[in-house]
DNA sequence: GTTAAATAAGACTCATTTAGTCCGAGTTCA
DNA sequence: TGAACTCGGACTAAATGAGTCTTATTTAAC
């Protein structure tokens, strides 16, 4: 528990390879694989899905690749979390029961509460964290 | 990912649910399975988890059970973590390598000082929180 | 002493999630 | 036309988490 993914790992890994070049480099998943050790295939995944949320732009065909295309000081850490999870990755609390019906334990179900104020707090340390901090 | 697991989920509503009654009173685990539906033998096996960390003291036989042995406005809810995961549960990074030897990525892995910065900040946040507050 | 109510603890199964692979396609440049 | 790329679904394998089963031990009450 409270363990970066392998894909979240990796996803910041080839983030932060984009941010060394200059500004319009385009960089190969190959090239970070390769690098880095990385899976090709499970990159190339993430890759695309950073494709998908904007991170980064894709050029297809020969001399293709990907470009980033966004300011690393703007990328929050946990906008690449929910990137690649998907999901608000971030639930301390299995409970999602809108109302005390919906809880098997509602009667006395005083936990959910506070832990919702303990994930706001870990969330918020996602929020404010950028890429472009976490590698300075 | 960031998510309780069941077993520290079922900790912390055991510790909450003694902390309700008088100081010194005994609570069986099949009268809190009972109470908020949790698997009996699970919940059997976090009770002697509890035990082993000093959280709560067990009385055999007929009439036996547990009883909380420490001061819930002491208790981290990190503490917690740890006596039921058994380790630091908390470790963002995978990436344990101590020398840059041991990490297959090493010759441009500046992912890990990031983390690990990332990672004593969500560790202030679940240790500056005991289980008194958690429930108030 | 026997029985019933409780904890203790290891081994085991089942389900879910995560990690990684495979394969066939589409795109583009030379 | 072929090589170097991305795209994306389906699949397998490994790891983890959740829960169950079983047997033993302790203790109070009858």
């Amino acid at each position: 528990m409270f363990q970066f993914s392998k894909k979240v790992e990796y996803a910041l890994i080839a983030i932060r390879h984009m941010t060394v070049g200059h500004r319009g480099q385009i960089y190969t998943t190959k090239e970070i694989s390769d690098k880095y050790q990385l899976p090709y295939e499970l990159l190339a995944k993430i890759m695309q899905k950073l494709v998908k949320q904007h991170f980064i732009l894709s050029y297809q065909g020969v001399n293709g690749g990907y470009v980033l295309s966004r300011n690393p000081a703007e990328i929050r850490v946990s906008e690449v979390i929910n990137a690649i999870e998907g999901k608000s990755a971030v639930t301390i609390v299995a409970c999602e029961a809108g109302t005390p019906d919906d809880c098997n334990i509602h009667t006395t179900c005083t936990i959910k509460n506070p832990l919702i104020k303990l994930q706001t707090n870990i969330n918020k340390v996602l929020d404010e964290l950028t890429v472009l901090e976490m590698f300075s």
